[in-house]
DNA sequence: GACGATATTATGTCTAGACAAAAAATATCG
DNA sequence: CGATATTTTTTGTCTAGACATAATATCGTC
């Protein structure tokens, strides 16, 4: 049975380089270029995790490339964690463009419930305000938007275990004002809304102040390994919070080596 | 001035992929190959920073593969920052294959002397103990060998800034039995022996003690932060240390984004 | 010898084509 | 129908050759 198959030369094209390109053209290489549309498709949404993007023929046809170019740039993609490629199936976007490994700790629920214990969370407080009542940490919201600051604790079978202090950036989501956190915590519902792009994290510690022991059931005198953090999606500034861990209890581990594990 | 230039045809070579390849042949590709190859060269020391590796064309002879494929192999190690390479100059072993990027928070010294401070380190105490004392904390030591044991203080303007426990593995740094520390602290001379091609840290929290109050001349009830590391160097331990920063007035900085600043 | 034009060399980027390998889709057989 | 064999699709890897580009080396001229 001799399939019908359009055996066209695979689109001729001009030697040395189409300028035919549909690409915003920079000074940056053909690689480059595919490379920066796709991870933009990526970005932008228009392309969603567990998506399956075009293969490397049409690739090659839409950006007038040869294979070699388009496979270089895939797996590129790849190697940084934006996509995953499976032979036969195709290259699909990766689930969660959120950070990849260097701190996943930002899921105290996860880590919880992997001991087997009953996560759950408990709001204490939340107001509404100007974001300008917060300018003084958080400079780069802009002056007029609205922000709502939470302050909750995370629980492991509701034995207080974090205490977290959150502003939130009502622009990006706006729900934040009357949401139920106690399923799913901000932190998860913010990324559900859009990837974390860009995180800022600074590692202190402190003594805990009386009501800050009261509430994480410490002995009065304690230290704090506090946490803050500040993310953005796509350049939109999203939260800032600060984390508040037992000093005793928890710790934050990293490994480095020059290239992770390549040699 | 016709140059005597063999013209060979760049070596016949076996078709769809040469097995007469020198190298130890595992499943890996080729290009993988090449770049364990040439990293294990820089690793021993054979190739050592700043030397001049041989040319594209040389290594494509002495691997019997095409020059793409070599090249692949080259641009990723002068991606992940073993090699530098300059057009028309060639690839260069890069200067310093220690920890990139990631803390460089290590060197205190440092730190203070950009603030236009003085440096100093005192040691508060010493001693030689078989590795089995410390097996506990350090169980990567082979049992028979020594370590010496260091508690000093780093200063800014003769003001205690951090408190620095440390064990030094003396297989790898023998003279740090009668060293001085005066000048160059421990890390400084550990770095001068060896790179750091590996390392583990965790921070955590705690109360200070009555005693390292006093040294670093804190208030009583306060908290520390604390850095505790294990570094390798080619997979030999080398040292095991603790730097305890005052909780106020110490953080760490962290920064990151899916993939360093490419887009 | 200083200086500028020119040649040379090594890397950077790209193409076209080939075969390999894995995995999904399809056909085949009991 | 279900288990197994075969085909097909898509990525993985490699080759050979080409032109581009940057930086050095060389040569000629004054």
């Amino acid at each position: 049975m001799p399939k019908a198959r359009k055996k066209k030369p695979l689109s001729v094209r001009a030697k040395t380089q189409a300028k035919i390109v549909t690409l915003p053209d920079s000074g940056a290489s053909l690689v480059d270029r595919i490379e920066q549309a796709i991870h933009d498709k990526i970005a932008t949404g228009s392309w969603r995790a567990g998506d399956r993007i075009p293969n490397e023929m049409e690739l090659v046809e839409q950006f007038g490339a040869s294979r070699a170019t388009v496979n270089k740039a895939l797996s590129s993609l790849a190697a940084s964690g934006f996509l995953v490629r499976r032979r036969k199936a195709g290259s699909f976007v990766a689930p969660n463009t959120e950070m990849h490994s260097v701190f996943k700790t930002i899921d105290i629920r996860n880590e919880i419930e992997s001991k087997g214990q009953r996560y759950s969370f408990r709001l204490i407080d939340r107001v509404v305000q100007p974001s300008k009542e917060a300018s003084l940490y958080w400079p780069e919201l802009e002056a007029e938007s609205k922000i709502v600051a939470l302050t909750g604790v995370h629980c492991a079978d509701d034995v207080p275990q974090v205490l977290e202090e959150r502003l939130i950036n009502l622009a990006f989501f706006p729900e934040a004002a009357e949401a139920d956190f106690a399923l799913d915590p901000p932190s998860v519902q913010l990324l559900k809304i859009g990837p974390c792009t860009r995180l800022e994290n600074v590692i202190s510690a402190r003594l805990a102040e009386q009501f800050e022991a009261r509430i994480l059931r410490l002995p009065f005198p304690s230290a704090l390994l506090v946490s803050e953090r500040k993310t953005w999606s796509n350049r939109v500034p999203v939260t800032l919070f600060r984390l508040n861990y037992p000093g005793g209890s928890h710790s934050f581990v990293g490994h480095f080596s020059p290239v992770e594990h390549k040699y």
